[in-house]
DNA sequence: TTAGTAACGCACTAGTTAGTTACTTGAGGT
DNA sequence: ACCTCAAGTAACTAACTAGTGCGTTACTAA
């Protein structure tokens, strides 16, 4: 554990590098389309190594794919939604799903594989079960108080409304290439961009409002 | 073009087996993980066939791919929408959206592999782009109407709704892998399918009503 | 100092995979 | 009856790909 001298094997440092070469291999070509040989060259690791750490090429895309979720799962937790009020809270989960997708395009991408081989790797994690939990309780608590205040209407399940709170942002972003032939326009200008989370926001409000 | 003797050689069945195959492979495997040999196999085909008609196995994923879009594009003006109320036939169109994804998952499958690719084959196809600029005038005429009626909001843009159509009812059913998982709950029973689709209207009807 | 152990790397293999070559077979026009 | 050409087949290949065997090197504990 000596952290005073700089080491030419860093098992630490390796294994992070894999993971980063890693998910940007397997965001950019898939499970299916990505190559072992070509995220170690990425890594600047041996493919000897990759083997060593994770196993095989699946439990590299595990490992890949369960810090992906926790990441997001920690982040939204970060934005600390019980001191606000529930419509500001509301608006700042969208905004912040919003962007989370634009920042992380290789989640959005990872998450689409991953359904594509039926969640078989995901499956597995205990961890993500536990902090998936928590964020939807987090989405549960923030709907009572909205009724609780009268602002929001009773009824709505936290689990739909996550998900269309999802849906309208993700959507957007990863059909964004064959969306662009179908609706003849850019979706990545900054003004296209702003008038989809407008609009979304307009969607989410409308329907918990009484 | 004798339809009257039995052929033991059939251009045009031959070629259609290879199509319905490689849909079933693709929307199966994605793109990078379809093998053409599975595909020969699963038409009863030689693979060399799928060389003389499709040149390359992404000419014949372009193909596949185009046919989905057809395919989907002419199922919804086949709905008639012009013969509805505004309300009837917004209603009409969100049930058909949610129907043809749950009958069609290949479609949904497909579209996730095509923007992976940043949507290469669909965009030297110029019969897409007819169809769907026939589909966005359909959808814009409806909101017309319904504005013109007193029963929809003004200023709504026909291409952020039908986006918002199609993600609601896409996102649950693609994503329900990973979402059963997170959600813990089964997303595929009738219940929970029904349940959706009723908080889909829902949604689409609060966001354009006045 | 000296083992012991974990990190690391080269070079290989066994199996796949998209695509091709060289050929046979059958249908329809004349 | 024959000829032409498209439909169809089997056997190949060159390149690739996930995974490994085996040896080397650096750090650590005693």
């Amino acid at each position: 554990m000596a952290e005073t001298k700089t080491r030419a094997r860093d098992a630490e440092a390796t294994r992070a590098r894999i993971l980063a070469a890693a998910k940007v291999e397997f965001a950019t070509s898939g499970l299916g389309g990505a190559r072992v040989d070509e995220i170690a060259l990425r890594a600047e690791a041996n493919k000897r190594m990759i083997y060593h750490y994770f196993g095989s090429k699946e439990g590299l895309f595990q490992a890949v794919l369960e810090e992906a979720y926790l990441d997001i799962r920690d982040a939204e937790q970060a934005l600390a939604l019980d001191h606000l009020s529930p419509r500001a809270a509301l608006e700042k989960l969208v905004r912040f799903t919003w962007n989370y997708y634009l920042e992380n395009p290789e989640f959005v991408t990872l998450v689409n594989s991953e359904n594509l081989h039926k969640a078989r790797h995901l499956d597995r994690s205990e961890k993500i079960k536990l902090v998936s939990r928590r964020f939807v309780d987090m989405v549960q608590k923030l709907l009572d108080r909205g009724v609780a205040d009268g602002v929001f209407r009773p009824g709505i399940d936290a689990v739909q409304l996550n998900i269309t709170i999802a849906a309208i942002g993700y959507y957007y972003l990863t059909n964004r290439y064959t969306g662009a032939i179908v609706f003849e326009r850019d979706f990545m200008t900054r003004e296209a961009l702003d008038e989809r989370l407008e609009f979304n926001l307009e969607t989410v409000m409308r329907l918990v409002s009484v």
